[in-house]
DNA sequence: GCCAACGTTGGC
DNA sequence: GCCAACGTTGGC
């Protein structure tokens, strides 16, 4: 799950201890959102700084369910096309887990042949949530060699 | 801050 | 249903 640290960061969620990951406003990021389960592990990234990278995990804390700002007119992520009866964006619950002794940079990931098809690395890619595999989980978060 | 790449919107 | 215009994302 990406975030741009200036208005979330790993470290706001560390302090919140967990969080409604709200303001999901792609279709096909939404449908990620809903194939989550209770207990998936959660890689979260910093995009738009000057290192982007995965800085460290969370885990998923509630499948998904409606996002309320998308009902909230004084909400930045209000969508008026939205409705009770058929609500149009869902978000999970992320609880914060852990944040890694050193980020990992966008530049290494690119490097690794488990990322080789991952969204995450494409030039261009706008989503702001990617699946990952247990290939990928193990690869950021084994030990340095 | 720039701008390429992308998803969405809306006129036709 | 096409596609130009638009707004946004995100690396650099």
């Amino acid at each position: 799950m990406k975030t741009e640290p200036d208005a979330f960061s790993l470290e706001d969620l560390r302090q919140r201890g967990r969080e409604p990951w709200e303001g999901i406003r792609n279709y096909q990021a939404r449908n990620f959102l809903r194939g989550m389960r209770i207990g998936d592990g959660v890689f979260i990234y910093h995009s738009r700084v000057a290192a982007p990278g995965i800085v460290g995990t969370a885990e998923v804390v509630t499948t998904a369910y409606p996002d309320p700002t998308q009902f909230d007119p004084q909400s930045k992520y209000y969508d008026a096309a939205s409705s009770l009866a058929r609500p149009r964006w869902d978000l999970v619950d992320v609880a914060y887990r852990h944040t890694l002794a050193k980020p990992f940079p966008l530049e290494r990931l690119r490097a690794l042949p488990e990322f080789a098809d991952s969204p995450l690395v494409r030039k261009g890619n706008r989503l702001s949530i990617v699946p990952i595999t247990a290939n990928q989980w193990d690869r950021v978060l084994q030990p340095a060699r």
